[in-house]
DNA sequence: TCTAGTTTATGATATATGTCATATATTTAC
DNA sequence: GTAAATATATGACATATATCATAAACTAGA
């Protein structure tokens, strides 16, 4: 068992730092693991006990607030290390990661990870780019709903899953309206007519859960538009 | 020019890992510096040259986002690290920071830090749990905002800078109501006419920027419930 | 195949929030 | 100290968004 598949993101951007001792070390405690999609496979409040790195597939991190409100967090692709967020300032995790798609998982000892930080210096300073990388990310979507209409924010969730995942004109969303809801903080229902006018409108054709862009211009003005 | 200071946080949380000779070089380069209230210190844009720490004092992050729209990120004490947000990921910063109050910086050498980061593991591990958490705190703070209603928004402004800054019932708030507005997302009337209906259900009591909280029960239990 | 549950959809209506107008208070610039 | 700018405040009104009700379409499982 190693290190050596093809299409590994964290070969190409996290570990090329690691020289092929520690990446022996490294790797050889890895265990791979696929998730069928909808399996939740991270829980909140759970002990953090190893590191693990999404290989292939989609997942999204969510989480129960103190109101006790369910939310989502954001979307990963294979280019996000999925728990990388909490796994040096927590204990324990604060968010979920459920798979929206059938996704592989690579699960590392945390201890390799931590002593490696301490040993290797560039390794460390790859980590600390790769993490601030993608919570600033996270933390600039967060940010850019806030201050955006219920039109900008459905715009922008259509936006994300053309440009970020499929880069397809036309894609089957791989959340519901529901999803959609806990992630702007809007209700289902005006989720629901905000794709409707969007529909009705000609920027988009919807079919169920596949969506296909037809104005992606005028997508793009209504969220900056708010 | 030393990093005695009896307050530094940055010795107690952040350089226990580091031995007297490094210590002697990290801070040999540092320049103390004081920003008058209202001072933007750090903006959106600019190349990143140092290391920010907020010594002293009370500041904001605000940006420009891609529509134009200005937004407060958040408010920053002393137990927040300044410029360590962007400084690993990016050339230049995503965001400014104004002093809200009249701040002390120390200014210092980024190359000593990341030589310190590739020299010393543990303070690189220290350097990744302080940043994991900050940025943590200000993600949870921007999901918080974005499920929560009008008086939610403004009840969790208000208790922010009780609970977190000034620890007492009666307070100046250091933001203008367009400042909260910036921060919430809301428009500034609202913030307003939100604050004054506080004051008529007996919730606060406000004279201009001084604000006195009367029933904290009542605010939390609005903040919560929405 | 049927039933129960969930998801999508839409209308009617209530509430939340924004916009525009205006007034006073406060701060800033000279 | 005065004028101009900015901040706070409130009303009237328009628009955005949530809630409740209902129904059709779509799953999941017996």
């Amino acid at each position: 068992m190693n290190c050596s598949c093809e299409n590994c993101h964290i070969q190409a951007i996290f570990f090329k730092s690691i020289n092929s001792d520690e990446l022996d070390e490294f790797c050889g405690a890895r265990v791979e693991k696929i998730i069928p999609a909808g399996t939740t496979f991270i829980k909140q409040g759970d002990k953090i006990r190893s590191f693990k790195y999404l290989k292939e597939g989609l997942i999204k991190l969510h989480r129960v607030d103190d109101a006790g409100n369910k939310q989502i967090i954001s979307f990963g692709t294979p280019m996000d290390f999925v728990s990388i967020h909490n796994i040096f300032a927590e204990e324990t995790y604060s968010y979920s990661v459920t798979a929206l798609e059938t996704s592989t998982v690579c699960i590392f000892n945390i201890d390799i990870i931590k002593r490696l930080i301490k040993t290797n210096g560039e390794f460390a300073e790859n980590l600390i780019s790769t993490k601030s990388r993608a919570s600033n990310r996270i933390l600039s979507n967060s940010l850019d709903l806030i201050s955006k209409s219920m039109y900008g924010k459905v715009a922008s969730v259509i936006l994300f899953f053309h440009e970020k995942i499929y880069f397809t004109m036309g894609f089957d969303l791989p959340i519901s309206r529901k999803e959609i809801a806990e992630y702007t903080g809007l209700s289902i229902e005006t989720v629901i007519r905000v794709i409707s006018e969007f529909r009705r409108d000609g920027l988009i054709k919807v079919y169920g859960k596949r969506i296909e862009i037809i104005d992606k211009d005028g997508l793009m003005s209504i969220y900056e538009h708010s």
